[in-house]
DNA sequence: TGACCTGATATCCCTGGGCGTATGGACCGA
DNA sequence: TCGGTCCATACGCCCAGGGATATCAGGTCA
């Protein structure tokens, strides 16, 4: 591609010539004198060399020139304007591409209302959405692999990252149906201390599975972890399997298994939080603007 | 579409920004020293709104603006330097089209050859070619419908049109195989005052018509008519028929047809004239350079 | 810490081009 | 022949913008 030749302007005139074909009207058109558009057209013509119109006392035609010049003109006339707006929808967010990550859990809560919101106020922008585990979606944060995170009990020591509490919720005891705290309508958390446990490994979230290995020591016992299982799913079966018990956030309980169920906790205070991340330094208009979907609806 | 406003420098010189992502190899790409460059690339952020590039102490990188607007740029500049290359291979009649109209006894003759010639010289040139008669062919150029014409017997009474004899040829008889002088290898021209005449209108081509009957008259005869035809393919199926004979010019040869015979004519000093006919106003190059066709190749 | 690379900023110059008004010249119709 | 229309030309104004040089500022690396 060689450097451009053709002042836009010109351009601009020419094809508004080429629409109206009359000197006068046309210069009305661009808002400004006849002699100066005859000048624009002058110019143009030198530059192309070769006239551009045919200018008989008849009216002005085009010439095989002008014809060809014309499509090529009208396109890139077309492609810039259209770009320029696409540039400034990207730049302002109104459109573009947002990469979330999110936590299994979460698809179960604030995902759906979250995109639901967001498509809802910005639906030229296309969302990539990855599920992934805490701590990779930390990673891929850093190496802009996705510009948005949703994960539990954001981590404290991550200086080029925000972070904004979106949910807390309070935690669940999830028992097998024929365990023998089931009946009860709340668990005492030391009661489980016998209990086997099934916990997600520390690697995929180490904030959650602390805070869940904090509770029991506060709880006076230190559990006796069976199993690892990463998906809330898999967890879920495991305990049904008689496989041990566990702890998760409440919202657990929109997993629907039969031979399972859901206990309150006392002592309850505990809660665990659900936190959007980004990029400190992220100038992403998108991310602002996805970060408003969690803030209520103004309409 | 509306009235541009990113000058095309700029958009080149975001190009090549993009390209390189290196401030000082792209100025130097450009020519330019780097100053002015970044002054480029400020002045375009400026105008979109946002900025185009990520200036990191590791590198330049495009932002999601700036890679929304490349593609759109790229298109538009391709697009003019594309369609400005095109309309001046039109202006300088190396490429467009052109629409030639010709009799149909030169489809045998001279057509072949001009088109060949032409065609290898201009490969980028569109031929439309229309066979039509002479008179429609001056109508046709008047009327702009072609631009050049190829007829016989060029008239003298057309100032708006100019022409150029690019062949003459002499008479021959048309005559039935059965015919008394087909026997001879020429006829006198006297001698077919006795025979009817097959022969084409005198609206579609006057002055041809005009001197095979000045020929008769010079041989001391008025030829008596009987039969009209348009084509000389008709009109040698009607000598065959046995319902006349006709005059032609010697490159009817070309048509090979049993049952008629062509011979030389005495007194035969005189030839009909192929002309070539252009508007004389014509500017198109592509006219001037059809002539040059005609011209004996200089390589 | 200093050399060196990067890009940004400051300042100045100069020209192209976009605009206006005034005027000229060709053509057309009354 | 005389306005009227239409486009071109001439001339002057002004400024955006493209160019250069000099300098600054931040980061990297030896």
């Amino acid at each position: 591609m060689d450097r451009p030749e053709l002042p836009l302007p010109q351009l601009y005139a020419f094809l508004v010539l080429a629409e109206e074909l009359h000197f006068g009207d046309a210069a009305a058109r661009l808002g400004i004198a006849q002699p100066p558009l005859s000048q624009q057209i002058r110019r143009l013509e030198d530059k192309v060399g070769h006239p551009l119109f045919h200018r008989t006392p008849a009216g002005v035609t085009l010439t095989p020139v002008g014809r060809e010049l014309l499509p090529a003109a009208q396109r890139a006339l077309a492609d810039l304007t259209a770009g320029l707006a696409a540039a400034r929808a990207v730049g302002s967010g109104r459109a573009g591409r947002l990469r979330i990550g999110f936590a299994a859990s979460l698809a179960l809560t604030v995902l759906p209302g979250l995109l639901q919101t967001f498509r809802h106020r910005y639906p030229d922008v296309h969302l990539d959405i990855h599920e992934m585990t805490s701590a990779p979606q930390l990673a891929a944060l850093h190496e802009q692999a996705i510009d948005i995170g949703l994960l539990r009990e954001p981590p404290v020591d991550e200086p080029a990252l925000d972070f904004r509490t979106v949910l807390t919720e309070p935690f669940v005891a999830v028992l097998p149906t024929a365990h023998p705290l089931a009946p009860q309508r709340t668990v005492h958390l030391a009661d489980l201390a016998d209990s086997p446990f099934v916990l997600l490994p520390r690697g995929v979230g180490p904030q959650l599975h602390d805070q869940i290995i904090g509770l029991c020591t506060a709880a006076g016992f230190a559990p006796r972890i069976t199993q690892h299982a990463v998906e809330w799913q898999t967890m879920c079966a495991l305990v049904k399997a008689g496989l041990g018990v566990t702890l998760a956030p409440a919202s657990i309980r929109h997993i629907r298994l039969d031979g399972i169920v859901f206990r309150r906790l006392t002592p309850g205070g505990t809660r665990t939080r659900v936190a959007v991340a980004w990029r400190r330094n992220d100038r992403n208009p998108l991310v602002a603007n996805l970060l408003t979907a969690f803030d209520p609806d103004p309409s």
